[in-house]
DNA sequence: TGGGGTGATATTTTT
DNA sequence: TATCACCCCA
C-alpha cells in the first residue's frame, strides 16, 4: 500500500498525548496506523524504541507488526522495540520480578495439558469421582482468573455449592502451581497484574519501562488484560487501544467488548477515532456487512465505505443437502478459477464449527483441488516435543511434578504406579517436590529395594545432567537428552513403524534446532530457561507460517479467519442451527452470533457466496434446515438468491423473525 | 502396555 | 452418526 494515510488515520497517528481509541472497522488499515504510529512517536516524538510496546493477542499478529514495523523504520531505528503478545509481555515481568511472588527463577509455564492434569490430581484426592469434571474446572478456574477472582474471592462469592466446591480446587490448585514453581497460561497476566499493584518499585520499573502502549484487537481484551493495559500506563495515560466492537467474537472465553466502553469512563480525556474507509472490499460487501451488523445495539455508530466500486453482487445458493453443498462448491472453485484465471489461494471456505471441515476435505481432494486447513496440529502438540521440553524442564526447574510424571516412565524405566504413588505420598508429607523425594534416604523404608535402586539411578542422573546443562550450550543439552535416555529406541520399540520413528525423530531434530537459534538471540543469554519459557509460548512453529504460501483453496473456522482476507469467499452452512449455532440463539448470545456472519462477509475482497443446504444430518438423523436469519438480513438489492422465488422485503422478514422463515424455506423448496 | 471395545457427546481457541 | 477418550484385558 502506498497510499497515504487518509485524514483519521493521520489523526490517530498523531495523537500522543492522551489516551486514544481508535475504533477500526474491517479492512481499514488497523495494522497500518498502528505501525505508522511507532515510526511516528520514534521519529517525530523522540521517543527511544525501547521505551514503546505493542502488543497483540497473538504471535502471528505480532510477528506480522515486527516486520511491518522493521520495513518502515529499517532494522537499526526499530531496536528495542517491544512487540510482543499479552503473555510474553507478562512472562518479561514475571521474569525480572518473580522473586516478589515467592517464586525462584527457571520457573515453568504449565500448558493446558500441565494444567488440566494437575487439576485431574486435585479432583481424585478430593474423592470427586467424576474425570471429566476436569474440563469443566479448568474452564471455570481460566474464567475467574480472566475476570481477576482470586481463589480467596471465588469462595466467599461462591454462588451454590458446586461452585463453592470448586473454589476450594482453585485455592489448592494454585497452592500446587506456587510447590511446582509454575504458572499458567492465565497466571501470565493475573500475577503480573498483581505484582504492579502491590509492588510500588516494579509498577515504578515497568512505567518508566513502557512509556507508550499500543493495544491491538482491543474488543478481544478480557478484565485481567485491561487491568495489565492500566497498570502499566499509570496515570500518565499514554497509550492507543485499536480495535472494533463489532468484531468481538471471543466473549465466550472471557473477552469483554465492553472494555471499549469502560475506557470512556475510566479515562474522562480519551479521544475517539474512527476509521471507516475500507480498502479491501466492494461497495455491495460492505453494504451488506453495515445491513447486517445494524441488528446489533451499537453505542458506536460505524458505516464502512469503499471507493472500490460495487462489485458483483452477493450470492445466496441452496443445496438438497451437504453432499451436494460440498461438490457443488468444489465445482464452483474449478469453474471459476478457469474462467477468471485466478489462484486456488484465493478462494476461502469458511464455516461455523471444525467438524464442518471433513466433507470438504473430501470433496476438494476428489476434484483434485489443493487445499489447506487453517488450525488444528500444533507442532508442540506432539508428544515427542512434550517429553524432551518436559526433560528440558525438569533441569531447570526441579519442582516441576508435571514434567517428572510425564517423562518418569518415557522411555520406559520400570517404576510403576504403586511407586510413584508412594514417593507421591513421601513428598507429600514432607512437602518436597517429587524429584527431591528421590534424593532423599528416607524413602528406602517406603520402597522396595529394586524400585528404590530404579528412582535413585534418574535422580542420580538427573543430577548428573543438571550440572551439565548449567554450562553446556542449550541445544547440546537437548541432544544429549535424547542420547542419553535412547529415545529413538524406544520410539521405534513403541511404534515399531520405521517412518513414524523417523518423522518423530525429525521433529526432534528441528525442535533441536530451534533451541539453538533461540539461546543464540541476545535477551535469552543463552540460558536454557528462558529459552523453554519462551517456547512454551510459541503455539505454532514459524515454519509453519512460512509454508502457507503454497497455491491452496483455504478452510477455516470463522472465528480462524478474523484479521485475513481473501478475493473469493464462501461461507457454508448458512443455516439455522449452524449460524446461528443452536447453543447461541439467546437474546445475548445472538449477537454474536452476527458479529461472526460479520466477520464472515468483511473477509470477502471480490466475491461472497452464501451457501445453505436444504437437509444435514446432525447428531445422528437428518433434519431439515432453515436457512440462516442472517441471510435475511441482508439488503435486498446487493444479493441473489439462486432462487428467484425469493421473496423480497428482509426488513419485515427479519423483524417477523423465525416463524417467517419457515414460510419462506417453504417457498423455496420446490425441487 | 497397547489395542480394542464401550459409552458418552456433539461451538468457537490462544497462549 | 462419528469420534474420542477411557478402561480393561490379554
Amino acid at each position: 500500500m502506498k497510499t497515504p494515510l487518509n485524514p483519521p488515520q493521520v489523526q490517530a497517528v498523531r495523537h500522543v498525548d492522551g489516551p486514544l481509541l481508535v475504533l477500526a472497522g474491517a479492512g481499514s488499515g488497523k495494522t497500518r496506523v498502528i505501525t505508522h504510529k511507532i515510526a511516528w512517536l520514534v521519529r517525530e516524538c523522540g521517543h527511544a524504541p525501547g521505551n514503546i510496546g505493542a502488543v497483540t493477542f497473538t504471535n502471528k499478529a505480532a510477528r506480522e507488526m515486527k516486520s511491518r514495523v522493521a520495513a518502515l523504520l529499517g532494522p537499526r531505528d526499530g531496536r528495542g522495540l517491544m512487540v510482543s503478545t499479552f503473555h510474553s509481555l507478562g512472562l518479561r515481568i514475571l521474569q525480572r520480578d518473580h522473586a516478589h511472588l515467592g517464586y525462584r527463577s527457571g520457573f515453568s509455564i504449565f500448558d493446558a495439558e500441565d494444567a488440566r492434569g494437575v487439576m485431574r490430581e486435585l479432583l481424585r484426592s478430593a474423592g470427586t469421582d467424576a474425570d471429566q469434571d476436569g474440563e469443566r474446572l479448568q474452564w471455570r478456574i481460566s474464567a475467574w482468573k480472566s475476570d481477576m477472582v482470586s481463589p480467596e474471592q471465588a469462595i466467599s462469592k461462591a454462588a451454590d455449592d458446586t461452585e463453592h466446591h470448586q473454589a476450594l480446587l482453585y485455592a489448592e490448585y494454585q497452592r500446587h502451581l506456587q510447590a511446582y514453581n509454575a504458572f499458567d497460561f492465565d497466571d501470565l497476566i493475573v500475577r503480573p497484574v498483581q505484582l504492579l499493584a502491590e509492588q510500588p518499585d516494579v509498577r515504578e520499573y515497568w512505567q518508566n519501562r513502557l512509556r507508550y502502549l499500543l493495544v491491538d484487537e482491543y474488543q478481544d481484551t478480557n478484565t485481567s488484560q485491561y487491568d495489565l493495559l492500566r497498570q502499566l500506563t499509570g496515570v500518565r495515560a499514554r497509550f492507543t487501544v485499536v480495535g472494533d466492537d463489532d468484531q468481538s467474537i471471543y466473549a465466550w472465553r472471557g473477552a469483554r467488548p465492553e472494555n471499549l466502553h469502560r475506557l470512556s469512563e475510566d479515562y474522562p480525556t480519551l479521544r475517539v477515532i474512527k476509521l471507516e474507509q475500507n480498502y479491501r472490499s466492494t461497495a455491495r460487501i460492505l453494504r451488506s456487512a453495515n445491513a447486517l451488523i445494524a441488528g446489533n445495539p451499537h453505542l458506536f455508530d460505524k458505516q464502512l465505505w469503499s471507493t472500490l466500486g460495487d462489485g458483483d453482487p452477493l450470492r445466496v445458493i441452496r443445496s438438497r443437502d451437504a453432499d451436494t453443498e460440498v461438490t457443488r462448491i468444489a465445482g464452483e472453485i474449478i469453474q471459476h478459477r478457469f474462467h477468471k484465471r485466478t489462484a486456488f489461494s484465493d478462494y476461502a471456505i469458511l464455516y461455523r464449527g471444525n467438524h464442518q471441515a471433513r466433507p470438504f476435505e473430501k470433496a476438494l481432494r476428489e476434484h483434485q483441488i489443493p487445499y489447506r486447513i487453517n488450525g488444528g496440529n500444533s507442532f508442540f502438540d506432539k508428544a515427542e516435543i512434550k517429553d524432551l521440553m518436559a526433560y528440558l524442564r525438569l533441569l531447570v526447574n526441579p519442582d516441576d511434578n508435571s514434567a517428572f510424571l510425564r517423562i518418569i516412565n518415557t522411555p520406559r524405566r520400570q517404576i510403576g504406579a504403586s511407586t510413584l504413588e508412594k514417593l507421591g505420598a513421601y513428598a507429600g508429607q514432607r512437602d518436597i517436590s517429587l524429584v527431591a523425594a528421590c534424593g532423599e534416604m528416607g524413602l528406602g523404608e517406603y520402597l522396595a529395594e529394586r524400585n528404590l535402586q530404579r528412582v535413585r539411578e534418574f535422580s542420580q542422573w538427573l543430577d548428573d545432567m543438571t550440572r551439565m546443562a548449567a554450562r553446556e550450550p542449550v541445544a547440546n543439552v537437548a541432544r544429549r537428552v535424547l542420547h542419553e535416555t535412547d529415545y529413538e529406541a524406544w520410539l521405534l520399540e513403541t511404534s515399531r513403524d520405521p517412518v513414524r520413528t523417523e518423522k518423530r525423530m525429525a521433529s526432534l531434530a528441528e525442535l533441536v534446532e530451534w533451541l539453538g537459534k533461540l539461546a543464540a538471540r541476545e535477551e535469552m543469554d543463552g540460558r536454557l530457561d528462558r529459552v523453554l519459557a519462551h517456547l512454551s509460548l510459541m503455539g505454532i512453529l514459524d515454519r509453519q507460517a512460512d509454508d502457507d504460501g503454497g497455491d491452496q483453496v483455504q478452510l477455516m473456522t470463522l472465528h480462524a479467519a478474523k484479521g485475513l482476507e481473501f478475493d473469493h469467499v464462501f461461507m457454508v452452512g448458512m443455516e439455522e442451527g449452524l449460524l446461528p449455532h443452536q447453543a447461541s440463539i439467546d437474546a445475548e448470545t445472538i449477537e454474536e452470533e452476527r458479529r461472526l456472519c460479520y466477520v464472515g462477509i468483511t473477509r470477502a475482497r471480490r466475491s461472497l457466496t452464501l451457501s445453505w443446504a436444504a437437509h444435514r444430518r446432525r447428531a445422528g438423523d437428518t433434519v431439515e434446515c432453515e436457512p440462516s436469519r442472517f441471510l435475511a438480513e441482508l439488503p435486498t438489492a446487493d444479493v441473489v438468491w439462486e432462487d428467484p422465488t425469493r421473496p423480497v422485503d428482509p426488513e419485515v422478514r427479519a423483524a417477523k423473525g423465525r416463524a417467517h422463515l419457515a414460510t419462506l424455506r417453504d417457498l423455496l423448496a420446490n425441487d
